[in-house]
DNA sequence: CGCGAGCTTGACGTTGTTCAACTAGAGTGG
DNA sequence: CCACTCTAGTTGAACAACGTCAAGCTCGCG
């Protein structure tokens, strides 16, 4: 039912057959590549370990990733610059370079173990090309991906540091955790990334949302505990 | 064959006939609206005068938008700022919000006068779910919209005044003009929503463009003088 | 001729960066 | 077990980039 020819370009398989792929709870997923058929969508599990690249801007784009556990985090590279897009913990990530140039619009690397399914982009494009029911919930995928980034230029070109924190925090209680305290599995320097701040800005404006008893922060443990004040630094700066 | 109920919300028909949508040279609109059938999907065609609001961010989106002649702004709202995404000479506009929320995410203005194609949302959406072919096209369409996003945050987020100024330059010279002297229809308030900088630093920095001999400018007159120069500028700002 | 919008210019203030020094903790090797 | 080193993070001071404010200029238009 699976391919799993090992010459097979996208066959890196390292793990053990994609069971998981075919039986699912992700309706996406299933669509593509569970029982209902399309047994012709050449697909593959494996798992990444934490920090390790999984795709890099600039290369060829063999690939749409379908991050099924963990979470992984998007940027674009420029110069010695890395500027974080989000943050994911699930869902598709490289349909936007489908049907451009053949490469990856930015790199994603694993900022947890994360499980993948990489699903070959010919035969991908195939089954969108063959099942416009399928085809539409790729496009809400996408706008839903387009949706978040309008939001995070608003963030990132027209409010000041102090509201860009702010919102990143914010981020992580409504997108990922669900909860106002949290452990962040990044450096001061990948979260100055997501800022466009210097790490050491970033450190003093964290340092005043302590002192200002907004949120407590020690290392990478974050407690908000003025979520409302955190909101209003937020939207004023 | 193609329906010009007024009763249709979708309906604001102020010109003649959509004689054009029929007998389009431009093939995504064809395969829409074109003789190949399709009558079911609702459209009208409409002219608006240069500086009118297209679309205004935050309501309801009773339509995509396809400009056949003419030029429009695409720009974000937050507050009473302005930040301009890009400016398109042609193509759809609006197709991020299917599937979504049912609320336009961005503005739209005509800079010139422009003739568009208003497509009503849902029999759009409708003709998507049914044609696979033409869905791959409105991904590809989305996909180039994206790419060239990336490429703008990298532009407001990693670059200085000089080279972000430098990028919107060379931009009118590669999307839109593709001549190195142009008159841009806009003010310099609008040019300054495009870079991210107050009128008075955009001001400035073509005054040194001037005096250094990359670009001489006139009012909205430009004549790019050294365009590798210019180039060198956006690539080391 | 006078008005107002768009644009320019200069002086000054604010924001955030850079550089350098310092601290704390984690691994390493004798 | 203790020095050594390395990395991540913090802090302070000087600096650069850009915004803000205020004034003046230009040109089209009534």
């Amino acid at each position: 039912m699976i391919q799993r020819d090992p010459s097979k370009m996208f066959d890196l398989s390292i793990d053990s057959p994609c069971f998981d792929c075919m039986h699912n709870e992700n309706c996406m997923l299933d669509d593509l590549i569970g029982e209902k058929g399309s047994s012709e969508v050449e697909h593959n599990e494996l798992v990444y370990s934490k920090g390790e690249l999984i795709i890099k801007q600039g290369t060829i784009a063999p690939h749409v990733i379908f991050v099924k556990r963990g979470m992984v985090k998007v940027f674009l590279e420029h110069r010695d610059r890395k500027q974080v897009l989000c943050v994911e913990k699930g869902g598709f990530v490289g349909l936007e370079s489908m049907y451009n140039d053949k490469f990856f619009q930015y790199s994603v690397t694993a900022v947890t173990d994360v499980k993948v399914c990489l699903i070959e982009i010919e035969s991908f494009k195939k089954h969108i090309e063959t099942d416009a029911q399928f085809a539409a919930k790729i496009i809400r995928h996408i706008n839903l991906r387009s949706r978040n980034l309008y939001q995070r230029i608003i963030t990132l070109t027209q409010k000041q540091a102090h509201a860009r924190v702010a919102d990143v925090l914010i981020c992580f209680i409504e997108r990922i955790y669900g909860t106002t305290s949290y452990d962040l599995p990044f450096t001061r320097k990948e979260f100055a990334e997501m800022t466009t701040l210097s790490v050491e800005s970033l450190s003093r404006i964290l340092k005043e949302f302590k002192t200002e008893g907004v949120v407590n922060s020690d290392g990478r443990k974050f407690e908000i505990v003025d979520l409302e004040k955190l909101q209003q630094i937020s939207n004023v700066g």
